[in-house]
DNA sequence: TGCGTTCCGTTGCAAACGCAACTAATTTCT
DNA sequence: AGAAATTAGTTGCGTTTGCAACGGAACGCA
């Protein structure tokens, strides 16, 4: 339990934490998204989280921000465009860009996978104050926009 | 960079944060182990976290602390293994179980992975304040061990 | 204008992974 | 004690991933 304490270094602890709680956290929504028909694999789950906050992206940045590799991402991006859940439009300004866009049925899977994160939400602020949780992602979002834009 | 809070589902926004903040530590980590001559891939280090901790571990309880499967584990540690960084030592008390130790080697890299985690350290708790850090780390202890124990 | 550089996306390939099926050892139940 | 169920580890196979090499498009500078 307090085992991690022993680690004096909490840098690294945090590193081996987050693997791990991001291991969790996607095998436990995936294990609720497999009880209804969700027709998409769980690894594109990643992707959308950010074009439902930024439509239109390229894939070049959106591989930065899921922080995966870019022929990772197309790749990915191939099979949701096959499953019509996003489109990709060459941009005529700048023809090496291909812009994402999500289509209807990309937008409703949002809800889907969001009411599921309601319930998860409810088993873990049980145990954890709104104000840790708070602190958490902030921490979290400075070592994240920091880190990357160390890359 | 606050477009996160856009997001009012913390439990969604945990799961994307802690999954991109590990792939981004991992990835900080090899490149400063790369630099110098690290005879070992890189996924192997989550393994060795929980090594240093609690020698003489079993394979399967190995697979539940690092969140991996246990055929991943396996093969793993039979890299490990061919590079002396371990030894598996069959249980005699009961013959299923083999029993993993860190060699001495193994031991000798723990100082190397963590003086890199140190450097990372610096460069983060320049942004966050100790206090934060530890209620961040907390935080992610609770959910890892609450989600661990419903798998 | 032209050549070198940089950038985005795609493809080939090998590494890492999870799932399922299997063997062997132990535990449980009758 | 013996059969059935459980547990640990291994192996086969398809999927996901990152790295490197490539091609087309845009940019910079002479």
């Amino acid at each position: 339990m307090k085992n991690w304490q022993l680690l004096d270094n909490s840098t690294m602890t945090l590193g081996f934490l987050t693997n791990r709680v991001g291991r969790l956290m996607s095998i436990h929504l995936k294990a609720k998204l497999d009880k209804e028909d969700f027709d998409m694999p769980g690894h594109c789950i990643g992707i959308l989280a950010d074009l439902w906050e930024k439509d239109g992206i390229i894939q070049q940045d959106l591989a930065i921000s899921v922080v995966k590799d870019k022929a990772t991402i197309a790749r990915a991006l191939e099979l949701m465009e096959k499953q019509n859940i996003i489109v990709r439009i060459k941009d005529e300004k700048d023809k090496r860009n291909k812009k994402i866009f999500l289509t209807h049925k990309g937008r409703q899977l949002q809800h889907q996978v969001l009411s599921h994160g309601d319930s998860m939400m409810g088993e873990i602020d049980a145990m954890v104050s709104k104000e840790e949780m708070q602190t958490c992602l902030a921490v979290l979002s400075k070592v994240y926009y920091n880190l990357k834009d160390k890359l």
